[in-house]
DNA sequence: ATTGTACTAGACGGTATAGTTTGATTTTTC
DNA sequence: GAAAAATCAAACTATACCGTCTAGTACAAT
């Protein structure tokens, strides 16, 4: 059944509030963004927000249901194979290029903030981001066989998190200063590990 | 020479104000903190948080800066020795152990969750608790006999990164309840991968 | 006793915010 | 073209907060 005429404008406008709405949490968090300038940023009327969307929190909430599933999902469009030392080492810079991108670091970052306030969207970013992440890699840790692997789960998540440690430390808390490393060394000394060299 | 009596109540009024402050920091964050929670929760009137610490702003780095070098700092008596099967293993349970507390967790993600808007912060916070752990384990390895490491500071950072962002998944972003993994089992398959096994 | 210091309790100005209401205007449906 | 639905702009309510100010208290130093 197509939409009528006028539930396509309503996801027009929907969709245009939740663009503007993504623009202004990213900027600001859920505290420091007022509904005022998220009309302003969607180019629409505040009520018009309201009559979408409820209230502050259901609008974040949908933002974070929709960006989590769609715009900032982790794709792997082809399933990892050939060589460890090759496709580990694509996998690994490929995470750390997307992660890296300052919109997906504004989106990790608030996440990670706002999760103490609203527990679901731990969840949801888990489920949609990292654990497909590591169920890909660690199905194939497990079938690689030039790799000889017990827990391939356990060898995932220490991929994984060595990775996402490795971005939020050198990016968001400023570790460039402090505690520099290079990716491509850390990178290179992971897969290292993992091949047992 | 000894402090004068007015001195001496004005730094209790000051360590009064601070364990009030940290208390509702770690609570509610920076932004959803009000100066008369804080004066509150300090058992202290409002005028006397301004004149010892300016402002918010004031007041919130000089407790940053105060428990990141003294109650959050992670200390290590006695340095790494021994077999490493054992001295990592005693190393990463003890840094779960302290980082899973659940003031620390809340130290943890009040320091993620303001660094965007205090950046000296993240810094702190890696000068005084990340890189001492790094360098001491970076210095183990290098010269422990039994494992033959080239980069010693890379397994280093792979170390300290796969533990502290188990914790924050796990702990922080409800990891439990979509992408759990023990603790131990995740520790023992570090070391051992660390040790070639 | 007087002075200086740190403090208390509460009010206040100015600003910001979430969410509602109103009334006019545009858009869609029929 | 008329009715219905959605939107707009703006004012409004109610609340919260930061930082300041005032009036008065407790106490040590002199």
């Amino acid at each position: 059944m197509p939409l009528t005429y006028h539930q396509k404008k309503a996801e027009e406008k929907a969709e245009q509030i939740l663009q503007g709405a993504l623009s202004e949490f990213l900027k600001y968090g859920y505290l420091g963004t007022s509904m005022d300038r998220i009309a302003q940023a969607g180019g629409v009327s505040k009520q018009t927000v309201y009559s979408h969307f409820g209230d502050k929190e259901g609008l974040f909430k949908a933002l974070i249901r929709q960006v989590t599933t769609h715009k900032f999902k982790l794709v792997w469009s082809k399933p990892l194979d050939g060589k460890p030392e090759i496709a580990l080492k694509e996998l690994a810079i490929r995470m750390v290029k997307e992660i890296r991108d300052p919109q997906y670091l504004a989106f990790l970052h608030v996440v990670i903030t706002e999760v103490k306030n609203h527990p679901e969207i731990g969840e949801l970013f888990l489920t949609n981001v990292a654990k497909p992440a590591i169920t890909m890699l660690s199905k194939y840790l497990e079938d690689c066989p030039d790799l000889n692997i017990s827990d391939s789960k356990a060898i995932a998540h220490i991929f994984v998190n060595t990775i996402i440690n490795h971005i939020l430390t050198q990016e968001i808390l400023h570790g460039k200063k402090v505690i520099p490393i290079d990716s491509e060394r850390l990178i290179d000394n992971l897969i290292k590990l993992i091949q047992n060299k």
